[in-house]
DNA sequence: CACAACTGTCGAACCGGTTCGACGAACCGG
DNA sequence: CCGGTTCGTCGAACCGGTTCGACAGTTGTG
């Protein structure tokens, strides 16, 4: 029985002590950089089990300059619908960690802060940014950085970094298409809140034009709104709109709130869907299954999104030839999963 | 402006040579552990602030055996709603922050290894567990590593860590009593599903087990299921409890997803709440605001747990005579929000 | 006025790894 | 049998901080 928080660290002087050896041969043993006879490798490798050797990871660091962490930049902020989140988190630690990498969580308020400090100070190798704006103050910080960087989320100018992110104009085209092919001539498109939009959340901009545009040459009425992302209120503003156009016979959501109120407002109204009323939102799959969502949508894909983040990001920090290779600027196509919540219009009475 | 991704790291040596000090008195003067004249520190300040300087942070865990990081392991099931998670993480996250401490978010599903490869890889000084299971893997590990523990969620032994969660067994008589003071005789608790239970999650077992107690001390009948965590499952089993149990005019939730799937199971039903059914659930507060979940409920206070978890793990990592004080554990006093959706029972028809 | 105490600074060692250059021994071909 | 490789190992330096002990100079005390 080893006393309970003994401060019995093992580093690998004590290795090559038991061994026998040098230190750097004991290194060498153990990295396999150099040639090393079978037998002392195998005895190194055996005392460093016996003696549970782990690698100091300040020190390790110091000699190699890199850390194995990628630092997480998530930004929060009140007036979003925060369970999305979770998951483009998950898809950045899962990815990185598969990958050998360990995931330094920053969710402070001013993130221009933060990622000056854990870049100056050598603490991560890379970092991902989430939830970019179009005009992000992280950007410039980044970009002057000495690590490589990942965004989920296009920014005004994505030069410098590595850019990931949903076709957002293509997913606007799609829905309004896809409701266009099936008959329907006035849709509601539901954005996220205003507020999000002012803060510089393009991606609500560029589906909501596309849309527009596309509702325009297929000669569609489109009546596009900003929701809430609370949820008493984007109820009430789903009622709303249901009231003021009573000839739409399709809903458009790009709001998650929107989505996860929408089933018991339908419900209250004696409203069925696809029946009565034609919806297609945007969020994920996941999502869909934990709010048991019965709309068809565009996946939002966050999981993927984080994972072609880490996965370039990594790629960079593990070769410095990559480090000036071309920005990749990366738009997953949309794709509809149809869960059944989209018909031909109801026959005009 | 200085070169994109330049290798311009700026060392304390540099702050020295631009000051014309040793690399000791640079230090000496940006800690302020030994005197330094008035001068010298002005000018080391003011070099290290046009320079730019930010120490490294290996190199100074390496000298200080601090990291300034901890950990922190959180477990995602399958079965478990995963919304809740993200407030327990940011909790944890800010906490730190606030303390000056850096989050490194451990995901991976191996929980103990992953425990270990932090700890002993000195990558932080100090660890928070979330959902910590009855008899969780992780513990044994933790207790034998030289850095601090705190809990979120109790254990069968709590021996060597502190330990804080809510007082589920208070939660569970309080939901009795409150319906019982009103009235009510007959009622439904609606727990985590099975294999949550099984699987360690004593706490299910705790509310649980108080609750029947207390509803046996006061002649009340209690029909205690296990409901899923998924959300189709979880509406049609709260459908076909209210059916198999008709007399029955108060809920209990221990489980989210039931709660997030009963307003629209009730609006189904043609039922409303206070009026044909009391309904007491368990969540926190943020997580009834964005869903919109109009039930009182025992809040589960998640930012608090994980801020009392943080504090006290940083108060234990600050100072050496701290590691050997008792362990703390700390179950939070259970608190009924009224959100008014308890009322006297319907008069019997 | 001699000696002690204090102030401010420096050099060196250390934390725990990695890596470079050197070097002896074994091995090879000519 | 000699000179050049290759193999295996070692010592030393380095990464970038912190901290200890030493020491010169100043100030204070009896």
């Amino acid at each position: 029985m080893a006393p309970p928080k003994g401060e019995n660290v093992v580093t690998i002087g004590d290795i090559a002590r038991a061994v026998g050896v040098s230190r750097s041969t004991a290194s060498y043993a153990l990295s396999g950089k150099r040639a090393i006879s079978l037998e002392v490798r195998q005895r190194v490798a055996q005392a460093a089990r016996e003696l549970g050797y782990t690698p100091n990871a300040g020190a390790k660091a110091l000699a190699t300059a890199q850390t194995m962490v990628i630092g997480l930049l998530a930004q929060f902020h009140s007036d979003e619908f925060a369970p999305a989140m979770l998951q483009y988190i998950l898809g950045v630690s899962d990815t990185a960690r598969e990958l050998g990498y360990d995931t330094l969580l920053v969710t402070e308020s001013d993130g221009a802060k933060a990622l000056r400090r854990i870049s100056a100070s050598r603490m991560v190798d890379g970092v991902v940014l989430l939830n970019v704006a179009q005009d992000d103050d992280r950007l410039p910080i980044l970009r002057a950085a000495p690590q490589p960087g990942a965004l989920v989320g296009k920014p005004a100018d994505c030069t410098g970094v590595d850019v990931f992110d949903l076709d957002f104009e293509g997913a606007g085209r799609l829905m309004v298409d896809h409701m266009h092919e099936l008959g329907h001539r006035e849709l509601i498109l539901v954005s996220q809140p205003e507020h999000v939009v002012e803060r510089g959340g393009a991606y609500v901009w560029r589906l909501l034009d596309a849309a527009r545009e596309r509702a325009r040459d297929l000669d569609v009425r489109l009546h596009a709104v900003f929701g809430e992302s609370g949820q008493p209120e984007i109820g009430r503003t789903l009622n709303a709109l249901l009231d003021a156009h009573p000839a739409a016979t399709g809903l458009l959501l790009n709001n998650e709130a929107a989505a996860a109120a929408l089933p018991s407002v339908l419900t209250a109204r004696g409203l069925r869907s696809p029946e009565d009323l034609s919806v297609i939102g945007r969020y994920s799959d996941e999502f869909a299954r934990m709010f048991s969502l019965p709309f068809s949508s565009i996946e939002s894909a966050p999981d993927r999104l984080g994972m072609l983040a880490v996965r370039q990001l990594v790629r960079r920090v593990s070769s410095p030839t990559l480090r000036t290779e071309p920005d990749v600027v990366e738009l997953i196509p949309p794709e509809l999963v149809d869960r059944g919540s989209t018909a031909r219009p109801p026959a005009t009475s």
